[in-house]
DNA sequence: CGCTTGCCTGGAGTGCACTCAAGGGTTTTA
DNA sequence: TAAAACCCTTGAGTGCACTCCAGGCAAGCG
């Protein structure tokens, strides 16, 4: 058990997460960071527990899954464990957005490939 | 030789596209498009040329390639066969960009699919 | 003590990619 | 031939995800 538990400035957070400050706060004032810890004066103390959270709500953003959708789901897990059924189902459509998001990109990839090879060959190419 | 040419409206268009006749316009508007042919009061008619080129940038548009991008793609179509080191140029940074987004994607993948363990285990879970 | 630096808030502004509105012609159907 | 359906243009509006601004407090240093 360690009592003294590191806590980042917003400064810091940004440094490590690559969010801007700005987001930072955007983030927390539309619900989908829970309310940071503050320093006397008022100043945001980030923990590790925040700093893990914002990693995974990175990976939720890396998804493509809408900010609406990530406050919703912040907002189950503060609600508590028996909204994990909603969450799960929350969770399986962005995954199966994700796959068909994938299956889009890999086909829209071909036809780069193909155009990218008719450019790169000898003879004149067209549109 | 078939001298009977198919043109289509723009609500067939927007029936085979799914693009709606505004995105159509405005394609067209910011140099998406070449310019349609027009019936003798004006209104547009599409040929399959006009269609086979609305599929590439449909295309174009999966990659998560900008407008303004596709834009420069379309003027540099225009300008002719000198502009294939840049048009190539142009699709080999969409290539790099669709593999970088694919590979972002599998990773938040795995970690949705983590998740999605968690929650549906019997045991309680996380956040 | 004054100055710089860092942080705070509420609200306005930005860029992107459409999307819609207003006002008006044209073409098809009854 | 009148009503309904379709199409035109210019320009304004929308939703999303930030991003920035103004005005002000607080901590540290020289």
């Amino acid at each position: 058990m360690n009592l003294t538990e590191t806590r980042y400035t917003i400064s810091e957070v940004e440094a490590r997460t690559g969010l801007t400050q700005h987001t930072l706060r955007w983030y927390e004032r539309i619900g989908l960071m829970p309310h940071v810890d503050r320093s006397h004066s008022g100043q945001r103390r980030f923990s590790d527990k925040d700093l893990h959270w914002l990693g995974f709500v990175g990976k939720l953003r890396a998804t493509g899954m809408s900010v609406a959708d990530m406050v919703r789901y912040a907002e189950l897990v503060r609600e508590g464990d028996h909204t994990v059924d909603e969450r799960r189902e929350l969770l399986e459509r962005t995954r199966r957005e994700v796959l068909a998001r994938v299956a889009e990109l890999t086909d829209a990839l071909e036809v780069l490939d193909f155009k990218i090879a008719l450019y790169s060959g000898t003879g004149k190419a067209q549109s």
